[in-house]
DNA sequence: CAAAAATACGATTATTTTTATCCGAATTTA
DNA sequence: TAAATTCGGATAAAAATAATCGTATTTTTG
């Protein structure tokens, strides 16, 4: 189905939110509210961007999120792996291999791969900065 | 995920199939067995894609499939479409709205919508020919 | 005509993936 | 020490995908 997952379409939502507010400190809170996502399943993704070096987090009362870096500086593709979703259309595409019938002689298997680029890409050339109306 | 499902992989294969055996009806049968396809699976496809006029279908014994047309005539958009697959990256693309929160005011749709058809034009370019490798 | 080989169609089940929630712990501020 | 918050693991709920079942219909052929 070809479908950006919520924890991405999350993620652009928030990582902007982030980035409109940068004077202070943001929490998962006041994000959720704010955009009206569901806070838990924000908070947990939020956690993620700050393990794979995205945000800067900040414990205890006071706490909250900060940017790591610029979002013109954040690709797609990069957040995508940040979340653990790859952007393969095939399950062979890290190798992985049999993703479809007849692995070893599969026909099919490096055009396919070829369309994978194409897409990996897009997702290389646009930056969350990229993905807002109002530049 | 951004995959492709089964559904699009195994038509593929189908088609191929069915493309190099053009002078004969083609059982689903015979090709679930020759690509080691899930056999009602690949046949409820097979009945889609017919529907769709990609396949021309002969009942009863001797019967089987054929190709409506030319593998190089048929593109990955097609061949999604033709199997309900839409190639959407979110929900609001074909106009369903909500597909993110705040909808109304989504500062995001017009520029996703951009990376939409960037997707789109992929899938657009590329024939089910075109995904072989030995042309 | 009867049997066999197919497709056609609808319903249902199983599996996997995605989305969301819960709870207790650790941390920091005031 | 209490409150606000992130952290982390486990689990649950929902949705989408993949697969199967059963029966009907069509066509060929002996
Ligand atoms: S084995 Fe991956 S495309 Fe065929
Ligand atoms: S409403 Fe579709 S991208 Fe925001």
């Amino acid at each position: 189905m070809i479908k950006l997952s919520k924890k991405v379409e999350y993620a652009i939502l928030a990582l902007q939110y982030i980035a409109e507010n940068s004077s202070k400190t943001n929490t998962a809170k006041e994000i959720a509210e704010n955009l009206t996502l569901p806070y838990e399943f924000l908070s947990k993704l939020l956690q993620t961007l700050m393990k794979k070096g995205l945000l800067v987090s900040q414990l205890g009362v006071k706490g909250g999120y900060k940017l790591a870096k610029q979002i013109s500086e954040i690709t797609v593709e990069e957040l995508m792996n940040a979340l653990d979703e790859r952007s393969n259309i095939v399950d062979c595409a890290d190798g992985d291999s049999n993703c479809c019938s007849r692995t070893e002689i599969c026909d099919i298997r490096s055009p396919i791969m070829n369309l994978q680029e194409q897409i990996n890409n897009i997702f290389k050339n646009t930056t969350i900065a990229n993905l807002k109306n109002n530049l």
